[in-house]
DNA sequence: CCGATGTCAGATCCACTGAAATGA
DNA sequence: CTCATTTCAGTGTATCTGACATCG
């Protein structure tokens, strides 16, 4: 009585978007423990992976609005992870440096966003999982470059 | 400077989250042109392929809220997609069958979820769609059985 | 131009009502 | 037969989130 429509199970689309709710769902759950989103762990990736960031450049990166970069930075500066500072060159920049303690609690992040993809992937074996990450990966790269359906009104 | 961070593309978490955001947007916008939403294909599919529910063993189904069941069911018969009969034997149930305009309608999103696939899928073969498919059936399958971390508090 | 504040719409969730069935 | 309990559809609401719009 609780089987999933078969015709919904034939689309990829849906398989797509189903998984990766649950993929969100629990990190989010884990997250939500520490007082975090899944945005808070974004902008610390950049910033570890990228350096510091100008705020409008993480908006953009992130592909995240630049309005709400503000809250989740004011979150992140408020547990010590991020510092403000303005920038020496150009004094109405901002820039976001990442701190110590933001870099050991990304770490922490990333082993429990790593939990849960072990708990995910539990069917697969070590040699799928690698295949569907391969997939993805380059499903994603072509999703920047797709034609925006943008629907007019 | 709009790259991704590495290591949020080192996590098929984040990958799964990402794709599955992207399908679910593209998805949504084409049932938007026709005033439509995901859940209303859902109920549709779910009717289609199971035959006459009673309401709430499509909450149950879809796993979605009952009351939010509801809303779905009177924009579809507004739309004389779903008739609502009450069951003569348990006067409290409905039971929600699929018309005929509901099942040209359904293949009518069933097209649109295709070409949405194919512009999302375009980086893959065909050989690597059916690959992709199945290892997320998989995964889909182990999230029903999986243990639910539900947090204490 | 950039950062910040506030507002808006959509989705999910939860509590509640009234009708109808069930069982003591 | 009556009364309490349960189940169902439906309503309304609280909350949260992401997107936008405007201000300094």
């Amino acid at each position: 009585m609780d089987a999933t429509p078969p015709s919904l199970l034939a689309l990829t689309t849906y398989l797509l978007s189903r998984t990766g709710k649950t993929a969100r769902g629990r990190l989010g759950a884990r997250l939500a423990e520490r007082e975090l989103r899944l945005w808070h762990m974004a902008v610390l990736a950049a910033l570890a992976d990228f350096g510091p960031h100008v705020q409008r450049e993480l908006a953009q990166r992130l592909a995240i609005d630049p309005s709400d970069v503000v809250k989740v930075l004011d979150d992140l500066a408020r547990a010590g992870q991020v510092d403000r500072t303005r920038d020496t060159a150009d004094r109405r920049r901002i820039l976001v440096t990442l701190t110590p303690a933001g870099r050991t609690a990304l770490g922490e992040l990333d082993a429990e966003a790593r939990a849960v993809q072990d708990e995910l992937l539990a069917p697969l074996t070590a040699g799928e999982r690698e295949q569907l990450h391969g997939l993805l990966l380059r499903v994603l790269a072509g999703t920047a470059t797709a034609p925006t359906v943008t629907v007019p009104r």
